[in-house]
DNA sequence: ATGGCCAGCATCGCTGGA
């Protein structure tokens, strides 16, 4: 089977790109990030016309996210964080076959002495809590989504530039390494990879054509799903198109 | 040169993203 996660930014603009990629690619479980739909708006018709079931919790403008699946008996749904009094829609969960999928778009943190940045911390921190929760309950679990946090140097274009910024500064870092922590790995990080592989790229600056980019966007898979892990990769097609969203998405594939 | 682009909301300029 196969997994994927896409920071659409607006699916709105992008159902169109989403469905191709759903029509050519056929995971089992797409994960979106960043629908900027509130849940009356979300284009449920035309998903199922590509044959998927969707579940999703979104909000007007901002956030949003939704799990995509051929599947569509998926039990224990849940659209909050434990512990954190969060409005913002940043967090789908639901258990196909008995597969523990956690879908996240975590806050992005702006700058390192911003409110914002505290808020990005304290999210991880609950995220991390929860991911030790979830343990008890499932032993396999994926961990997926918009992680705004480049794990190392090697996830980074110009590391001496992105040096301590947001996203890649240290307490970020140390953050990703608690929630592998509970139990996870980077499934990425289990293949060999072609060096410069990254999930996003600024629009500004022809960031994308001279591959100014950062992995960002993550795929952590419980321990126990290790060895039925048989490949990692990123799409960078959708990257291409006219109007692409400024994420690429992300695949695992299980031997189950 | 610390900007550049993009989406949304509400208009013709801002916020937020990363």
């Amino acid at each position: 089977m196969k997994l994927s996660s896409w920071n659409v930014n607006s699916l709105k603009v992008r159902l169109p790109q989403v469905i191709d990629w759903l029509r050519l690619n056929q995971p089992d479980v797409l994960c979106l990030q960043e629908t900027k739909l509130q849940d009356e708006y979300f284009p449920a018709d035309e998903i199922a016309e590509a044959g998927y079931h969707a579940i999703f919790s979104g909000q007007k403008t901002y956030n949003g996210v939704a799990l995509l699946s051929k599947d569509n008996t998926c039990t224990d749904f849940c659209t909050v964080l434990p512990g954190l009094d969060d409005p913002q829609k940043r967090i789908i969960a639901a258990t196909y076959n008995d597969i523990r999928v956690i879908c996240v778009y975590v806050p992005n943190g702006e700058r390192v002495d911003s409110d914002k940045y505290l808020y990005k911390m304290k999210w991880l921190k609950a995220l991390t809590s929860f991911l030790q929760e979830e343990r008890k309950h499932h032993s396999n679990i994926v961990l997926l989504g918009d992680f705004n946090i480049a794990p190392a140097d090697s996830d980074v274009y110009d590391p001496p530039a992105w040096e301590e910024k947001v996203l890649c500064s240290m307490p970020e870092r140390e953050a990703f390494q608690q929630l592998l922590a509970t139990g996870l790995s980077d499934s990425f990080r289990l293949f060999t990879q072609p060096p410069g592989t990254y999930t996003w790229w600024d629009y500004r600056m022809m960031g994308f054509r001279r591959n100014h980019g950062l992995r960002i966007d993550h795929i952590l898979i419980s321990t126990a799903m290790v060895p039925a892990c048989t490949g990692c990769w990123v799409d960078i097609a959708p990257r291409k198109l006219e109007r692409p969203s400024d994420h690429a998405p992300i695949t695992v594939e299980l031997s189950f």
